[in-house]
RNA sequence: GCGGGCGUGGCGGAACUGGUAGACGCAAGGGACUUAAAAUCCCUUGGGCUUGGCCCGUGCGGGUUCGACUCCCGCCGCCCGCACCA
């Protein structure tokens, strides 16, 4: 091979990359007639680089981008930038520069870096949440949230963190310390704003069920994550009510049915009884402070043991007048969920039976697994076993010690408690109501924070809270902040929250809280397809667009983020600015990259940068580059900053090409999972690459090379036809594993045509005109195939085999129907279900035919030694089995 | 603890609706070309045996079936999510 053939990639896609823009194929049109496909990635986080997680995400978007747009369909394919956030006030803070500043270097260069992959992007839709243009329209969503009252201000406690002066996410509390600050978080009472994300839990669960291309995986975290709980809101009337002048306690049970079995109840420590009781019973107060202190973080209440402080006040058990039952606070229970009581079944929850344990309560099994019971003594000897035991039977089975409900079944125990108690009455109102609960509370998105979407308020001293009037609209951020002490700088600033009632015109102050990040994230999608709209969306467009057809992220937002979206849609469809409820038809979560790690002796770790791999006998070794001393080669982790086993996409495109670092992406690992860099699969990337060059060049300039299409060419030799047949079975197998976003199925199909291209010699194709054409055929269909992939090597390729548009806006191809089928099958013949042998058969031969066949062969023969066989099972096409 | 997923060669993985297990790639070994190297090309590569053939083999043990990586039951191991939610 000639020298002068090596393709260089980094001329060719610096070439592409200008001609698809010169002519831009990317921009999408809003009245394209062709059928609209909405694919969309993820938006990053401008951190200042893109990682090895943004290739992969947004290769894979790639892919189906240009695969569509090829398959006919008018592609939306935008980009844009997650823009605000803490990150770059960290900065400002650290190196004394402005947020905004270094968000949009931050964008420049990553924009920059994103635009070397050759991503057919719509970069004309590009936009930053940060952008004045798209906060103010997410201002005006606010305010009309807060009109139908989806947004709204109550008092919540959050930590606190005093030294940054800000509320921290719950994620943000490490061991009861800012995750920043490291100081001691505080639980603080604050007012903050709220979207009424529980107006739609029923919803939000109800409609998982519909989201079929959604993983399964995702839709069940979110089902749980809103955790849907059908039970019974009763009230237990207080005995000797007039210690509190409170008559009833009302708790919240899933369980009605183990009433019976019931021997305490226990109220949170902020329960408005238990203040009641605090106010003249110091002990209590006591305990109520100390419960407040407890670090709330989960694996601190994973170990935590149950405390209760006993109140002396006693309830009457609504089927048993005689009986009391004690009232505790108790540690254990959250006043945020139901009622922020519950009564207690030591015998039937597991947590109950260690409190009653460690007080003393009784525990009396009313629910018994009676099915396994022959007899009265297995019932007695069972319950001993129970008695003896040290955990609660939370199992199915048959109501025992419980009055009127013994022998039913736990549906129908909780079905005749629920019809019983709401037709009794306690005081004028029914005893109880059925209620369902759900896990998810509303979405607190105030942030003390400059860096983020002002909140569109003005509080009076006469009028309250004021909304700013929509033609007031945007609320801008001041430029003119300083990040030298910490807290809010909005709060601080000389002026900027001073402002003059839009109601009574008297002095007032701005809302100084910005909103979450995550606000921003939850309607990006419905931006693009109308981006510089003067309202938040453009009906027409948005109607039209969405939903996305396919969304393609990591599974670390399998919650948050897309049950913020799905509430956004449903939220903006109830304030008339989206036709729909959800917002993603097809998700896809896509797998991380991982890389090996590097640590030193000292315990630092190396980057993969800084070493070299040395291979001795198979051992392989890492060398510090700069020190020559060896490197421990640790586990094969996720890439991250701290383990700093990351590698630079850049460098990897300086030095090999995009097209290099697209096809390693896509080859080998299911998208789904996560995929393992390597050097030595770089390499064997960039050798394809190489290869198909060559493959394509060599064919090109050879002298068998044929001047036109097959398409006049009447008959086949039968290495012609063979080869045409290869050809398209790989095309409809990639058309169908492109649907489907099997990758790296897709990529192994293609090497599998590129060798049964490359098996043609010269030589042949010289002497059969049809073989050439055919191997022309299958080259083409091979570019083609992989132009989706590495669309520039495509590109350069398809100029070399004589065509002067681009592959890129080229049909994708039809495989022939005709060469699909085979004449002639290669059947597998098993024995007694294992395979013995091969029969070629014309393809759809006689059951009888292929019967006959069978049993003329030799194995087989040999194998029934002369006796008839028991049965012979024959799958057309497929198989055949002889039983013997 | 609860819920979910996954276990296939030296490695990443493929295998349709239950129908030829190991496609394709990486790594390894052998060979060709070369003064040499790189690059490239060709061959071999699940294990075993008495090797023109046979036996075993998809984490382990059972089952269903003419036939099981695939379905069912019971284990073992790894990974992920949630976690005092009544």
């Amino acid at each position: 091979m000639s020298e002068g053939q090596r393709y260089s990639a980094k001329e060719a896609e610096r070439r592409w990359q200008d001609e698809w823009s010169k002519q831009r194929i990317f921009a999408t049109d809003n009245d394209d007639p062709r059928p609209k496909y909405y694919i969309l990635e993820m938006f990053p986080y401008p951190s200042g680089r893109i990682h090895m997680g943004h290739v992969r995400n947004y290769t894979m978007g790639d892919v189906v981008a240009r695969f569509m747009r090829v398959r006919g369909h008018n592609v939306l394919h935008p980009m844009g930038w997650d823009a605000f956030g803490m990150p770059a006030e960290n900065a400002a803070m650290q190196n004394r520069v402005h947020p905004k500043d270094w968000t949009y270097d931050n964008i420049a260069s990553m924009r920059g870096q994103l635009k070397l992959m050759g991503l057919s992007l719509d970069w004309d839709r590009e936009f930053a949440t940060c952008d004045i243009d798209y906060y103010s329209q997410q201002q005006r969503l606010f305010l009309d949230f807060y009109e139908t009252g989806l947004a709204y201000r109550k008092n919540a406690r959050v930590n606190w963190d005093p030294v940054d002066h800000t509320v921290l996410a719950n994620e943000q509390v490490i061991d009861g310390r800012g995750w920043r600050s490291g100081a001691l978080v505080e639980q603080r009472d604050l007012t903050q704003w709220f979207f009424r994300i529980t107006a739609f839990s029923d919803e939000l669960l109800t409609a998982l069920d519909h989201l079929d291309r959604w993983p399964d995986r995702v839709r069940l975290m979110q089902r749980n994550w809103i955790g849907r709980s059908d039970g019974l809101r009763l009230r237990f009337e207080i005995a000797e009510a007039k210690r509190t002048d409170i008559e009833d306690l009302e708790v919240f049970t899933s369980r009605p049915d183990t009433l019976f079995g019931a021997s305490f109840l226990a109220i949170a420590p902020d329960h408005p009884l238990a203040d009641t009781i605090a106010a003249t019973d110091p002990m209590l107060a006591d305990f109520i402070a100390a419960c407040r202190r407890g670090d709330t973080s989960a694996a601190t209440l994973e170990t935590a043991e149950k405390f209760g402080h006993d109140t002396g006040v006693k309830v009457v058990h609504p089927f048993r007048p005689r009986e009391r039952l004690p009232v505790y606070v108790a540690n254990f229970i959250l006043m945020e969920y139901g009622t922020g009581a519950v009564f207690g079944c030591p015998a039937h929850d597991q947590r109950d039976f260690e409190f009653a344990t460690k007080y003393g309560l009784p525990i009396r099994a009313v629910v018994a697994p009676v099915d396994r019971f022959d007899n009265e003594s297995d019932l007695v000897a069972w319950l001993e076993q129970f008695m003896a035991g040290e955990e609660a039977y939370v199992g199915d089975g048959q109501l025992i010690n419980s009055d009127f409900l013994d022998g039913l079944s736990v549906p129908d125990a909780k079905e005749e408690i629920a019809r019983r108690l709401e037709n009794s009455t306690l005081g004028d109102a029914p005893q109880a109501v059925r209620q369902t609960n759900y896990r998810l509370r509303d979405w607190g998105i105030s942030r003390q924070r400059y860096w983020g979407c002002p909140i569109p308020i003005i509080h009076c001293d006469n009028c309250g809270v004021v909304p700013v009037p929509i033609e007031d609209l945007p609320v801008k951020l001041p430029d003119d902040v300083s990040f030298d002490q910490p807290g809010n700088p909005l709060e601080r600033h000389p002026s900027w929250s001073h402002v003059a009632c839009p109601k009574c015109d008297g002095p007032a102050r701005r809302e100084t809280d910005t909103m979450d990040t995550f606000v921003d994230s939850s309607w990006y999608f419905a931006r693009f397809t109308a981006p510089r709209a003067s309202n938040p969306t453009d009906r027409a467009a948005a109607d039209a667009w969405l939903p996305v057809n396919q969304y393609i992220g990591g599974i670390e937002h399998a919650i948050l983020h897309l049950l913020y979206a799905r509430f956004f849609t449903r939220a903006m469809a109830a304030t008339d600015h989206l036709g729909l409820s959800e917002p993603f038809a097809g998700l896809f979560t896509q797998g991380m990259v991982a890389h090996e790690t590097y640590r030193r002796i000292d315990g630092t770790w190396a980057s993969p940068a800084e070493i070299v791999i040395e291979e001795k006998d198979g051992r392989r070794t890492a060398i510090d580059k700069a020190t020559s001393e060896a490197i421990e080669i640790g586990p094969i982790e996720k890439m991250s900053k701290s383990r700093r086993n990351t590698v630079d996409p850049t460098d990897i495109i300086e030095r090999y090409g995009a097209d290099t670092a697209r096809w390693f992406m896509l080859s080998d690992s299911p998208p789904e999972r996560d995929v393992i860099w390597t050097e030595g699969g770089v390499e064997g990337a960039h050798r394809f690459i190489q290869r198909i060059w060559r493959i394509v060049s060599d064919a090109a300039t050879d002298p068998a090379w044929p001047a036109g299409t097959l398409a006049a060419q009447q008959s086949f030799t039968p290495a012609a036809l063979e080869l045409r047949r290869t050809a398209h079975r790989i095309l409809k197998a990639v058309s169908d594993h492109f649907a489907a976003l099997r990758f790296n199925v897709a990529v192994a199909k293609i090497y599998q045509l590129v060798n049964a291209v490359a098996a043609v010699e010269p030589s042949a194709r010289r002497g059969d005109v049809s073989l050439a054409l055919a191997h022309r055929e299958a080259l083409e269909l091979t570019v083609q195939m992989m132009a989706p992939m590495v669309p520039h090597l495509a590109e350069s390729c398809w100029e070399t085999l004589g065509y002067s548009d681009l592959v890129a806006t080229r049909d994708w191809p039809q495989p022939d129907p005709a060469l699909l089928v085979e004449d002639t099958i290669l059947l597998p013949v098993q024995i007694n279900g294992k395979k013995r042998a091969e029969l070629t058969i014309t393809a759809g031969a006689a059951d009888s035919d292929v019967e006959n066949a069978t049993l003329a062969l030799e194995a087989v023969q040999k194998a029934l030694a002369g006796k008839p066989p028991r049965k012979i099972i024959i799958v057309p096409g497929r198989i055949v089995n002889v039983v013997v």
